[in-house]
DNA sequence: GTGTGACTAAGAGTCCGTT
DNA sequence: AAACGGACTCTTAGTCACA
């Protein structure tokens, strides 16, 4: 699978979770102390994160880096 | 959770999987076409590694993303 | 409230050889 | 078979101003 997919993938995942919440990007982005533009090309899936990206958006969302790459299907 | 204890808890993960599958590290690293001293480094915990790497390890051995963030507690 | 381009520092990732 | 080192290139992490 393309990276660009992959990444679109969990973005997508991230921002369905994100708006469950109720969370606007930058009021989520100041929860995990990462900046706001960042946090948006995330959602976007313009980033190929790290594992420990990962980690610190899954905490902010409340659920494990596995349920995020479940609803992502990765 | 530190960045260095996910890294570990990941690469521990991906080398039972891989010793598993009865392969060397370096015939594993050829398979998914990676550098054998990266793929060392990476089971060893000491990178903090891209999803699209995460990506072509999990399907070199065979499962997905997400069973291997199960196996790691992640 | 979000998207985007441009930017720098740090680290991801590759390749060589040695132990 | 696996760990480790140096030197290298490319991309991510992180920030900013502006749309």
């Amino acid at each position: 699978m393309e990276a660009a997919t992959l990444q679109k993938r969990l973005g997508s995942a991230m921002r369905e979770r994100r708006t469950a919440l109720d969370r606007s990007q930058e009021s989520f982005a100041d929860l995990i102390k990462m900046h706001r533009a960042y946090y948006s090309a995330i959602e976007r899936g313009e980033r190929n994160i790290t594992l420990h990206t990962m980690y610190r958006v899954a905490r902010g969302l409340g659920v494990s880096v596995k349920d995020l790459m479940e609803d992502a299907r990765l």
